[in-house]
DNA sequence: TTACTAGTTCGAAAATCATAGAACAACCAA
DNA sequence: TTGGTTGTTCTATGATTTTCGAACTAGTAA
């Protein structure tokens, strides 16, 4: 489908991450990824079109917090763990937990 | 000098705090606040217009992050513990030691 | 080939945000 | 009272962000 692009986590800086979680809908799709581990784009709980899903996924992994993987017609996303546990650790489980 | 309303902690959902943090002139205010204590608006180490910093030190108190007590002509600012302790567990450190 | 599905990219509109100058209020000190 | 300091509020401007329709690419399947 296309070559999705993942950035180093350790380029990531801390703002850029703030940043992906400063709105609502990109919350829910952590926490849905949370919830499912790997979620195509059009399984994710989210009621927006298609393109404004898919500006908020790249926003996402942009900031390393996902990594997506294609397979078929379709992009597989999920958590990308080693970015919260390395580079931000506690964020993970902010996101969990916090209402 | 001006009477100033901070947020019951519980009201704040994550993405604000989230927002309020994803700018790099407020996370070095956080981070000044996190090495001093307690400082006035003119102690930061920001150079930005006197209403750029007013506009950002709301932010964070909107946010719930932040205390502001009037002392004199100054008014002093520091970091609401309780909000990171009890709403945002582990939020203020990766602050103190993210990159 | 044709049709369908999944998702991206482009272009544009609306909303939000960062920035700062200017005027202002409040306090303090001479 | 006059002047200096501290910070807010108003207003405006430019930049960024969110949103989505429309056109597009790539894979799958009939």
């Amino acid at each position: 489908m296309k070559a999705y692009v993942h950035p180093e986590i350790e380029s990531v800086p801390l703002e850029k991450a703030m940043h992906a979680l400063s709105d609502r809908s990109r919350i829910a799709i952590m926490r849905a990824l949370l919830e499912h581990q790997e979620l195509a784009c059009n399984e994710l709980p989210i009621e927006l079109a298609k393109a404004t899903l898919s500006h908020h996924m790249g926003v996402l992994r942009d900031a390393g917090l996902i990594v997506t993987r294609v397979e078929g017609t379709k992009c597989l996303n999920a958590i990308r763990e080693e970015a919260f546990v390395h580079q931000f650790p506690g964020l993970l489980e902010l996101i969990r937990t916090c209402k």
